[in-house]
DNA sequence: CGCTTGCTTGGAGTGCACTCCAGCGTTCTA
DNA sequence: TAGAACGCTGGAGTGCACTCCAAGCAAGCG
């Protein structure tokens, strides 16, 4: 168990919210890129290039230089995972991922980066039940269509 | 007015589904290229490259060879638009529009395509919605935080 | 021990959806 | 009627988010 300074030190979340089972109990949470690879979807390019462009905390590595994720890595990619299809460009979590790895007298600019998006996701909802009323009508007009010969207008 | 059979003829989109107001009445609906980009926000080098790439239906022209849109036209990039916030490729969206130009025989094939794009939408606003939890649960713990001194875990 | 499979790196390549450019003709305003 | 503003084309360029490559080291198995 690591305290909120203690996490905000070695660059991972401090609140890792959702009580989600990881794939191993803390403590023997060590993974192989192909592991995490298994377990998120993206691919090892991606994850390699996630630490490169600055989205990753520090990674562990093997003695022979090999990455080893834990649990948090897993956490934190889930984060990503979330935000990336909210359409948030990735440079913008990397601004996120820099605050954390910053420290906690980022808590402010988290806050509003975090409830920024946030906005931006309930506008997205708002956009998406619009686009699916007009889909609905159009979906209803083909399958009236489908069933009456062609002839009324609507 | 123009009958169904009509509509499907001149390649516009047969059920214009959303009473909205169009900027001139029928009859005198004849836009430049800018005052399409003023109606839509989208570019006029953006409008010119969907026509290219089959997009849009054949847009009449001035005399002199100058783009001149109708309502329907409109009509049809608003829908356009919407699909677009849908996250559905360009490369779908030009499928939909050659099963419109090609006429009343497509409606089955229209209404799968409209079938899956719905279930796709839905799909997304139920991620979005997932998000938006995680999102509010992070937010509520900077803003607890950034009042409290930082010291428990959450 | 050799073989296969996996992981490493920097850098180059890909696909999508625009976005811009050069060089020219057209239309509007004073 | 001059000048500015607008529109035309084919083709090249841009930015994003990956995606792949070559060459080499490492690990597990019969």
């Amino acid at each position: 168990m690591e305290t909120l300074a203690e996490a905000a030190e070695n660059g991972t979340d401090v609140c890792s919210v959702p009580p989600e089972r990881h794939p191993r109990p803390d403590g023997q949470d060590s993974y192989t890129i192909s592991e995490v690879v298994a377990f998120t979807g993206l691919t090892a390019h991606t994850l390699r290039w996630y630490e490169r462009i600055g989205l990753m905390p520090h990674i562990d590595r093997s003695h022979t230089g090999q990455r080893r994720y834990c649990n948090a890595d897993l956490d934190w990619l889930d984060l990503v995972g979330k935000l990336r299809l909210t359409g948030m460009p990735v440079a913008d979590m990397v601004r996120y991922a820099e605050l954390v790895r910053a420290g906690d007298h980022t808590y402010a600019e988290r806050y509003d980066l975090l409830e920024a998006t946030r906005r931006d996701v309930l506008a997205r909802i708002a956009e998406l039940k619009d686009t699916l009323a007009v889909l609905n009508r159009k979906i209803d007009f083909y399958a009236d269509a489908g069933r009456a010969p062609a002839s009324e207008r609507r």
